[in-house]
DNA sequence: ACAAGGAGTTTATAGACAGCATGTC
DNA sequence: CTATAAACTCCTTGT
């Protein structure tokens, strides 16, 4: 199908899509078309990555607009997020206005409203829907990506339950939904009412084949030599041979040291194949990486990237993870070795795409369980960059020959898992079934099954009364913790005598629910009820002003905080603390003999201590290496607790708890990294966790201590006149000047300002290395 | 005497959304 | 219970 023969799009649209060279659609995209993707029809498209899926929701959301409505497009993750805008903004050339809005973007509602296309994460939508976006009700189109994602345990209920509501919310919105080709997308066909586009086509051929000894066998029966030389490993020879040709690679392994590991054995590889602008420019490169932050995880990445080669996983900052993605896109890096992230994540194609581990570690499982079709598939989908590469290759790697056999039934000629909701399970219930009370969505319990009712999980499930069953619980619970009250008194009222159907078959519970003042709270903060009652408790219990560390403590044993693990040997360490600073701890701990929940405890401990290190200022590279993290696991922590701490300060407020300040300042502290007597200093913008500390050092301690202390002062702590001009006029000075001035020796300086405040005047308070050494010697 | 290398043993295991209101070194 | 690479330890060998 030609693009002139499309119709209903906003005037402009033909042109720009033509202007990126796009003339004919693809046959699903077609297919897509035909199937009322731009008359506002329903529609699930589940193809392969890469294959024009983008375009499908442009021509639903364009065609939406041009009919004078608004489209909502759900991501699951907030890199993908920025990608998706960075790619609709160039529809602003004929006047489509984009937004985004996920937990860390600037948002008003208000402003949102103006949009013509809104990307957020289905957290966001959800967080929205909560909290009564009106501008929700007026969407016309909403654009669910990467839909099969409803199949994870975690945050599949929050998108199944989200696209129920804005379904819900309004009758005649436009669902199209986006998936990876699954085993039953007919069945998520069903229960969207829409038409269904399901192919395995793609623009770029995709061989797939596995390399066991010296050879490459693909699926099509064709074979290709790849010697494995000396005592290199297969990854190696594969990846040798394709940037011999001038392609690049991916490499999926099952764990972070396995990545960093293998990326360090592939630096040699690419190495000898990189020009000398190359090795120039990746030189750059490896300096961003060790500035964006100097830890040992930063170093290691840094000498790899030198060497044309690089590692990606979660530990990576994400500054350090973006470098990375782009200098792959670029061409600039040879290979990338991966845990599994990169598979989900934003655009990374890759001439060949090596899955060297299709075994993971799952305790559940009890050892190593293969890894699901589907995500094998997407990984392989990373094969071949459109308009760069003739095909792509998939290779997955076997040592015998009857794992090359296991390896072509398992996944190659295997067909994708089928998508099962995960709705009816007790964690994510208490969540969903809270906001929907609260959200006005169901008053009663039939009117809460009713809604569920319309949700993926019924329409697949066998056991009708599970989900009853599963809903009931959860309404105990959140009665027995104060979220929802049930109003039994309607059986009186009504007098008995209609009592309906439903009512009888479930046992003559007819109640109303309603939220209390603190359940909306919950609902509207976005935290796990179970957190919430947590939290609630721990700040209840509590006789004395809360210290920092048991916050920490409290917030890191909620089920919002995805904890650290203890290691061999920590439990006897972390049990130390714990008798240290038992004191310190909120609510009671599960006595040591219940050893699991005692674990958990001590590993929230360990979390909690963790966050105490970053506020009593230790720095980033002795934090990672105390803890055997990298600097993105610190930040995602910090971030976390920031977040669980500003909720936790609204729930304070809530019960009329004695201790709100103290929550706010330990929110504080673990946003900024401080301790208390910097919690001033770090309000002036330009000034962080360092720079406040070389101010504090000084005698600076306060905002006003700027604005009339002697420059030199100033200046001789931060050196850099610019940077000490900027904070200056940030703070109000009148004179900002710098201009002639000498800074001071820091150490000499003792009392800054007029205000003659004490300063206790220790001249070596600008170095933290004093505390960070006292706190190690907790370990 | 000591480094290098090999054999046997131990160890640890992926990921990342959300409130609110603005800005690190 | 269904694994495996890397890191570590201890021993042997070579110079």
């Amino acid at each position: 199908m030609n693009i002139e023969e499309l119709s209903g799009l906003p005037p402009g649209a033909l042109e720009h899509f033509r202007s990126e060279g796009i003339e004919e659609l693809y046959p699903p995209q077609a297919a897509a078309v035909e199937a009322g993707a731009t008359e506002g029809e329903n529609l699930v498209a589940a193809v392969p990555t890469a294959s024009g899926k983008t375009m499908i929701a442009a021509l639903s959301m364009l065609s939406a607009i041009e009919r004078g409505g608004t489209a909502l497009y759900i991501v699951p993750l907030r890199a993908l997020a920025s990608e998706k805008k960075a790619e609709f903004e160039a529809y602003e050339e004929f006047g489509v206005d984009v937004g985004v809005t996920t937990g860390n973007y600037e948002s008003t509602s208000e402003w949102l409203a103006t949009k013509d296309i809104v990307v957020a994460t289905s957290e966001k939508v959800d967080s929205l829907v909560r909290n009564g976006a009106d501008w929700l009700s007026e969407l016309t189109c909403v654009v669910s990506d990467e839909v099969h994602l409803i199949d994870d345990r975690n945050r599949g209920p929050t998108l199944e339950v989200t696209l129920a509501k804005l379904r819900k919310l309004n009758p005649q919105l436009q669902t199209v939904a986006l998936s990876a080709t699954v085993g039953n997308a007919d069945e998520i066909a069903d229960w969207l009412d829409a038409e269904l586009v399901d192919t395995d086509w793609r623009p770029i051929d995709l061989q797939m084949g596995v390399h066991y000894g010296n050879a490459l066998n693909f699926d099509d029966g064709s074979t290709r030599e790849v010697p494995v030389e000396g005592s290199e490993k297969q990854e190696a020879a594969l990846v040798r041979d394709i940037v011999q040709e001038g392609g690049s690679s991916l490499v999926f392994v099952n764990s972070r040291r396995n990545a960093e590991a293998a990326a360090r054995r592939l630096g040699q590889v690419t190495s000898r194949e990189l020009t000398d602008d190359e090795r120039a420019e990746l030189v750059e490169l490896a300096d961003e990486i060790r500035e964006d932050s100097d830890t040992e995880t930063s170093r290691d990445l840094a000498d790899c990237v030198e060497r044309g080669s690089a590692f990606h996983h979660a530990g990576l900052s994400s500054t350090q993870r973006s470098i990375v993605e782009d200098a792959f896109r670029e061409r600039l890096l040879k290979v990338i070795s991966a845990t599994p992230t990169l598979a989900a994540g934003v655009n990374t194609p890759a001439r060949r795409v090596i899955v060297r581990d299709w075994r993971r570690f799952d305790p559940s499982a009890g050892g190593m369980a293969p890894l699901d079709v589907l995500e094998v598939h997407q990984m392989m989908g990373r094969a071949g960059r459109p308009g760069l590469d003739p095909y792509g290759e998939a290779v997955l790697l076997a040592k015998s020959h009857d794992e090359s056999q296991e390896l072509f039934d398992r996944y190659i000629w295997a067909d994708p898992e089928a998508v099962r909701s995960k709705l009816a399970a007790e964690p994510a219930l208490r969540t969903h079934v809270l906001a929907t009370i609260a959200s006005g969505f169901a008053r009663t319990r039939e009117g809460l099954l009713e809604f569920l009712e319309a949700t993926l999980y019924a329409s697949q499930s066998t056991e009708a009364r599970r989900l009853e069953s599963v809903t009931d619980n959860v309404l105990d619970y959140l009665e027995r913790n104060d979220f929802v009250e049930r109003d039994r008194s309607g059986d009186a009222d009504d007098a008995g005598a209609f009592t309906s159907a439903a009512d009888l078959a479930s046992g003559g519970r007819s109640e109303d629910l309603e939220a209390t003042s603190l359940g909306h709270t919950v609902s509207r903060l976005y935290l796990d009820p179970m957190s919430a009652a947590e939290i609630v408790h721990g700040l209840e219990d509590a006789d004395e002003r809360p210290t920092a560390l048991g916050l920490y403590q409290l917030v890191s044993r909620t089920p919002d905080m995805y904890e650290l693990y203890l290691r061999s040997g920590e439990d006897e360490k972390f049990g130390e603390l714990y008798y240290e600073r038992e004191a310190e701890l909120l609510g009671d701990a599960p006595s040591e003999f219940e050893e699991e929940r005692f674990e958990d405890w001590l590993a929230a401990l360990k979390t909690g201590k963790l966050l105490e290190d970053w506020v009593e200022e230790d720095d980033e590279e002795a934090i990672t290496e105390r803890y055997k993290i990298g600097p993105g696991d610190l930040r995602g922590k910090v971030d976390t607790a920031e977040w669980l701490l500003g909720a936790a300060e609204s729930l304070a407020s809530e019960i009329d708890s004695e201790w709100t300040v103290a929550v706010r300042e330990a929110r504080a502290r673990v946003e900024h990294g401080v301790s208390e007597e910097l919690l001033e200093l770090v309000s002036v913008r330009g000034v962080g966790r360092k720079r406040a500390r070389q101010l504090h050092g000084v005698g600076i301690e306060e905002p006003a201590d700027l604005r009339n202390a002697d420059k030199s002062v100033v200046l001789g702590a931060l050196k850099g006149e610019k940077t000490a001009e900027n904070i200056l006029e940030n703070v109000g000075r009148e004179d900002p000047s710098m201009d002639g001035v000498e800074p001071a020796e820091s150490a000499a300086a003792k009392t800054a300002g007029s205000n003659g405040e004490d300063t206790n005047g220790d001249p070596t308070a600008a170095t933290e290395s004093d505390e960070s050494q006292s706190s190690l010697g907790d370990f």
